[in-house]
DNA sequence: CGCGGCTTTGATGTTCATCAAGTAAAGTGG
DNA sequence: CCACTTTACTTGATGAACATCAAAGCCGCG
């Protein structure tokens, strides 16, 4: 396949031509059912598929939302600077977690960057096209909106979560939910540095470490780099529970 | 105007017999501006206006949701209940500032508890009705789009702000935010006790109350009971952005 | 090869939760 | 309406959890 560079956002990203459209996307399925081919057509007048390097940075906090964008494949993650610079990682998101959208229909521009973390494919579609949709279609609106409200309640619901422990239950969280809702696998490779860990779960890179380095003398898991394996599911478990 | 009494949820409430409509509802210009007539007349075939006094709960945490709910007048706390069983206040809602949709379309359950800080009205729409007029009205669906993706975003924005300030910020940040948000006057009463104060920005009753008298001491501030007045509104803000 | 960023461990200090104990206020039942 | 109970408020003392500081090894990259 061709690929075309192209600069925005002063970085350079990989543009792929239009060789493919959205009605024959494996996303069609999924995401947008309940457009129709028409409007499906529509929206793929204008729409621009990028492939971003491990990483790169796909959005930058601040820059003015321009288009509707969502994760076609890779892992991203998403970040927001405090009031004091310093990064929070907001959350971490697979294709169909959908969301790249709390700032899209509310902000003039995006409250928090966008970064590879794989190399990853991203489909962009004219933010007035597809406003133009959701005028037109209201089982997609609808759906739409079901999309919506659950990325934000998961938000919501696991920094609480995450807040309300202690940094071993913090530690022992994130690394069962990259285990099982990432990579569906006991042994697996992080894909953010210690120092990223910490501004997910809200914790400094040396604790993040020093508690990573009890559980491995705990023998509760293996380190090798940024290789992880879980020895004990359970005492994992039962240290996300009791804080 | 006559008052009914009806049991549901196993609360009384006071439901307000259909004298008004939604067509004539001062709120139509301000959240249903999209909305046609006929579909007015629609959802209001099945509303029910409640009025609930300070300190009654309006929804219970885990109930299903089988309606649209949205605030006329008064004000509200959400209410989620930890892994731990403590509580934590995700916001402090006044009408428009439309939070109780976080659930509304993507749970089936309500994830939070509503309660009544001062005597409030609700009014309640049947959800599946509400949800036949975003098919039909995609305009009227970008707008709850809108609504609904700022309120999330200003729970997440105000969640991250808050956990990255010590005690002297948090308390700073939440007394500025009743002052300049709820109330607009340098001088007003606290709607919620010194625990709840804890339960929102993440702190213990102790701590509230210690850094309270502090502010006091300094003379940032004056307090009479649940009444405050700040005295030194630049120190204040100071500390509220200091962390 | 050297520079900066990431990782690691240890020592130190501070912030904050917890515990304790007492007062005031508000709701409850006879 | 008053005794009673409960809940809210307040201050101080203590200790634990965690951030910060320091120092050194490691790795990739220009």
């Amino acid at each position: 396949m061709q690929v075309f560079r192209y600069d925005i956002y002063h970085i350079f990203m990989k543009i792929i031509p239009h060789t493919s459209n959205c009605k024959t996307c494996t996303f069609k399925s999924l995401l947008f059912t309940k457009m129709k081919d028409e409007e499906l057509q529509f929206v793929n007048k204008d729409r621009k598929e990028m492939v971003f390097d491990k990483g790169e940075m796909i959005i930058e906090e601040g820059t003015p939302v321009k288009e509707f964008l969502y994760l076609k494949r890779g892992l991203v993650k998403l970040v927001k600077k405090g009031e004091n610079q310093k990064e929070r990682i907001i959350c971490i998101a697979r294709p169909l977690d959908y969301v790249s959208l709390l700032s899209t229909f509310s902000e003039k521009t995006y409250n928090y960057s966008i970064s590879a973390l794989e190399e990853s494919s991203v489909c962009t579609i004219n933010l007035e096209s597809m406003k133009e949709v959701v005028k037109q279609n209201g089982a997609f609106a609808l759906e739409l909106l079901e999309h919506i409200t659950r990325s934000s309640n998961f938000v919501i619901q696991s920094t609480y979560d995450i807040d309300d422990k202690h940094l071993r239950g913090r530690i022992a969280y994130i690394l069962l939910w990259f285990s099982q809702k990432i990579y569906h696998k006991m042994k697996f490779e992080l894909p953010i540095s210690r120092k990223e860990i910490g501004e997910l779960i809200n914790m400094t890179t040396e604790n993040v470490i020093r508690i990573l380095s009890e559980f491995r003398k705990d023998r509760i898991i293996t380190i090798d780099g940024k290789t992880i394996e879980i020895l004990n599911l359970e005492m994992l478990e039962r240290l996300s529970k009791s804080g």
